[in-house]
DNA sequence: TGAACCATGTAAGCCGTTACATGATTCG
DNA sequence: CGAATCATGTAACGGCTTACATGGTTCA
């Protein structure tokens, strides 16, 4: 089952809660799991025709203030097929990380520049840390009894974790950075 | 400079340190840089050539033990790609992890799958940390004063956080899944 | 002698991005 | 009135994977 079309199941996924258009699925994905997934706009559209032809999901033509817009909904083998989709295991991504690579070959490098790359890496790695502990808090405060609660949490969680690990991490490097240099 | 293969500056890197052929070059992807990088052979070779095509590798034809056997080597171009390469900041890889996806759809799925799911992330990840561990205190006893030492021991140090935080992670998630499915 | 490894490649094709194109509405 | 947002799409194409193809060598 390599080499499948994970836009099709995070659309149905998105789906799965009610009828959406490709722009609101977008924007659900920038500001509900953007840290651990994404979509652009101009994917997503083909995708939902495929599924559509495919009778994954319905398509409902309207306006909305004047706009055209078309919202789709799952269909009963769409549902199926999110389901089945969900119960495989995830298969394991290759890795490709660009900033450990330079790293490694830091020896060709210049210092100064690796030492740049890991700043920006930590200072990214570190607003994302505070941004999901203010989600985590709030998801504390007022959602602990949403039935999607426990998900929730351990998805936060995980970008916490993997947050926190990165900017120690980059801390640790950067040190080692600053030997090197001098 | 989005939308850059990644490939070529990969083998140019590798290439830096000395000439190899792409065989080589993949056994050393895998060897020493598979927890945070990959390469698939077939695509190995046609970026070989089209590094070849625009001179900044060089290539000979030879033989070793009978078998045919191209040896390709960074020209003084290929070295100043990689190091204008190395020098910029690389870019942030939008997120796409499978694995988390399925679980914020946790709620449509089946429980037992889920935590299947995580358990055998948890033992990739796990045996991931103790092959990591076992690289690090290698380096430590017989690499210290190699000068890319302090560029290995970072990346290994990337790697031992980074699965130490998804085992960790792991253990989190399946505690809340437990109690889910009770 | 057959499996594992060494070694190089081509072809087909999917996934997803970037660039391009269009047009209405809202709001400062 | 112009910028931001809503809203939907197509075209081109690059990157990479999978499948396919070939053939020599080593070693149990």
């Amino acid at each position: 089952m390599a080499r499948e079309n994970r836009t099709e199941y995070a659309i149905l996924g998105l789906l799965r809660v009610g009828p959406r258009s490709g722009y609101d699925i977008k924007k659900v994905v920038e500001e509900h799991l953007s840290h651990f997934w994404h979509e652009s706009l101009s994917h997503i559209y083909p995708v939902l025709h495929r599924l559509h032809d495919r009778g994954w999901v319905d398509r409902e033509e309207g306006v909305r203030g004047g706009r055209q817009r078309h919202e789709y909904s799952l269909t009963r083998d769409g549902r199926d097929a999110l389901e089945a989709w969900l119960a495989e295991p995830p298969e394991p991504q290759p890795p490709r990380n660009e900033l450990l690579l330079k790293l490694f070959l830091g020896r060709h490098a210049d210092p100064g520049d690796l030492i740049r790359h890991v700043r920006e890496y930590r200072d990214r790695r570190r607003a994302e840390l505070e941004e999901l502990e203010g989600i985590a808090a709030r998801l504390e405060e007022d959602a602990t009894a949403a039935p999607d609660y426990p998900y929730w949490r351990i998805t936060v969680s995980a970008g916490i974790r993997s947050a926190r690990a990165a900017v120690d991490w980059s801390d640790e490097a950067l040190e080692i950075l600053g030997e090197v240099e001098s």
